[in-house]
RNA sequence: GGCGCAUUCGUCUAGCGGCCAAGGACAUCGCCCUCUCAAGGCGGAGAUCACGGGUUCGAAUCCCGUAUGCGCCA
């Protein structure tokens, strides 16, 4: 590899973090930090119809989170200072893509275009009607001499520059790491416009005059881009430059196999991120869609996927984004935290809201730590994402909840059989001297035997009769963690709520 | 409509001419473990490698065509 690779994430601050997009940025980064190269990040913020307040505070947390860092590009969301070749807004950089589009005048490689959207639209219906391929047709560089083309730009007409493509040439081939070399012909392409009417550029131009500035050696972005870049190709023939390295990643797609949006349900990084998924998961996910190592290989920490990512393992085919195969990895990295870490991961999704899945509203904030490292052990092979935690915890911090009484009576027992067990348990409890759960659990074996029962029995029976509920963590571990008081109130009023229905 | 890319179990994929009558993982099913729920272990089912032609002693792997899907442009 060349000494000093300098990739580029190019985002438009247009909307929430795609995963798609982080996908590419994550592809970018990994083989930046492979090679021991550059990580760039840079601002497309030349449309500004569609920029969108927030879009890149929500894009450049997403990076962070995912423990991707940029060694140039934004320092904040509106300063693109950090590094020698900025800024990296190209709203800040619109005399470059000017002066380029002039040398590109200069030469006779673009021309002024007078034509307006009537005369385009009429075209091309024209073209459509003839069942030929839609296309400018040079009227402006045909039918006006240059004189008159600079004066009616001296007059303030209003104009934009379109690129010349050389129809000239055979063929212009593009070569892409990941799918070999792509052939197009120059024909089929039309003179696509640079420079638009309110002095912005358009993508085609920006892109390749930032590209060479900063001077990217690879570009990787998803294969949505490989139309265009036969005309970048053809840019950088035009103004003398050598081309960067092209690779096409392979798209994301939702179930129904078309790209991944909106419809087919979450597709920001930061939503994954509310709903409870270890950034290591997701990354780790999303470097298998369209990469792999080997046959066997899959779950990799950011350090493995650093040292092993290449280019040559990257996938042609476009991949479904599986969200069960997301969460059960995730459910995989949340078991191998250790439970300080996990403990502290889990509180925000406890300490949320109520109506955002927290626990209710009444229990106080913050929570004890101490407390919540207790339970941390019996969430932890019991929960999928960290959002999950409510449902598995919320019994330690709640009431009782109301419950039927017949829940009590375990299947093959009796009403009668399951009064006396409660009783039993509730007297054995009352003269615990410690409050622990090997402990209590020992004291309630003998009587298990004692009336012939079996240990399901008397276990679920005690279950509900403490937390209200038929399912829990292990039974002796949630006792303990429950306390003396609460766990005999539930006894008793099992028990007298089994003698009333009798 | 034009151009381009892609096509191995439902899904993510391994495979770069013989090791493949195709391997792993998720999901699914069964069994084991077990106080519930999980987690874990073991096992099963699941792909005529899109289809059709070549090339070759030999093709999932190379070439051509067709189909389908997707993307871009309009």
């Amino acid at each position: 590899m060349p000494d000093t690779v300098r990739v580029r994430f190019a985002p438009s601050p247009t909307g929430e973090p795609h995963v798609g997009n982080i996908r590419t940025a994550l592809f970018n980064w990994l083989f930046a930090r492979h090679h021991g190269g550059s990580f760039i990040v840079r601002v497309e913020d030349t449309d500004q119809e569609r920029k969108v307040e927030g879009a890149l505070k929500s894009i450049l947390a997403s990076l962070k989170w995912m423990g991707m860092d940029w060694d140039e590009g934004p320092e904040g969301d509106t300063d693109g200072s950090r590094g020698p070749h900025g800024p990296y807004f190209q709203s800040q950089r619109l005399h470059m893509y000017k002066e380029a589009a002039d040398v590109l005048l200069a030469k006779g490689d673009a021309y002024i275009c007078f034509c307006t959207p009537e005369r385009l639209d009429q075209m091309r219906k024209a073209q459509t009607d003839a069942k030929r391929p839609p296309g400018y047709d040079r009227h402006c560089l045909l039918e006006l001499t240059a004189e008159e083309r600079q004066s009616r730009v001296d007059a303030g007409e209003e104009h934009v520059i379109r690129f010349r493509i050389p129809w000239e040439l055979p063929e212009v081939v593009v070569h892409d790491v990941i799918r070999g070399d792509v052939t197009w012909e120059p024909k089929l392409l039309d003179d696509f416009v640079m420079m638009k009417s309110d002095g912005f550029p358009t993508y085609h131009l920006a892109n390749i005059v930032d590209d060479h500035a900063m001077e990217i050696t690879h570009v990787m972005r998803a294969e949505e881009w490989l139309p265009s870049t036969p005309r970048h190709v053809l840019l950088y023939q035009a103004f003398g430059w050598t081309p960067p390295v092209f690779a096409h990643m392979p798209m994301i797609l939702g179930d129904d196999r078309a790209k991944l949006s909106k419809r087919h349900g979450a597709t920001s990084a930061l939503e994954y991120k509310a709903n409870g998924y270890l950034p290591e998961a997701l990354t780790n996910f999303m470097a298998l869609l369209g990469w792999s190592l080997d046959d066997h290989t899959e779950i990799f920490s950011q350090e493995d996927l650093i040292k092993h990512f290449t280019l040559e393992h990257v996938g042609k085919a476009g991949a479904i984004f599986d969200a069960e195969k997301l969460t059960w990895m995730n459910g995989l990295y949340i078991r191998a935290l250790s439970i300080p870490d996990l403990a502290s991961r889990l509180q925000p999704f406890l300490e949320r809201p109520q109506a955002e899945g927290g626990l209710p509203d009444d229990v106080a904030r913050p929570l004890d730590s101490d407390f919540l490292l207790q339970l941390t052990p019996l969430v932890q092979e019991r929960i999928k994402t960290l959002a999950d935690v409510t449902g598995v915890l919320g019994l330690f911090f709640e009431d009782i909840a109301d419950y039927d009484s017949a829940m009590l009576i375990q299947k093959g027992a009796t009403a009668d059989n399951t009064i006396s067990a409660l009783k039993g348990v509730l007297k054995q409890f009352e003269s615990a001297k410690t409050w622990d759960g090997a402990e209590l659990e020992a004291m309630v074996k003998p009587l298990v035997d004692e009336l012939e029962m079996k240990p399901g029995q008397v276990f679920g029976a005690i279950r509900v009769a403490v937390t209200g509920r038929a399912v829990s963590p292990p039974l002796f571990e949630t006792i303990q963690a429950l306390g003396r008081e609460r766990a005999l109130s539930g006894l008793r009023s099992a028990v007298a709520a089994l003698t009333a229905a009798t």
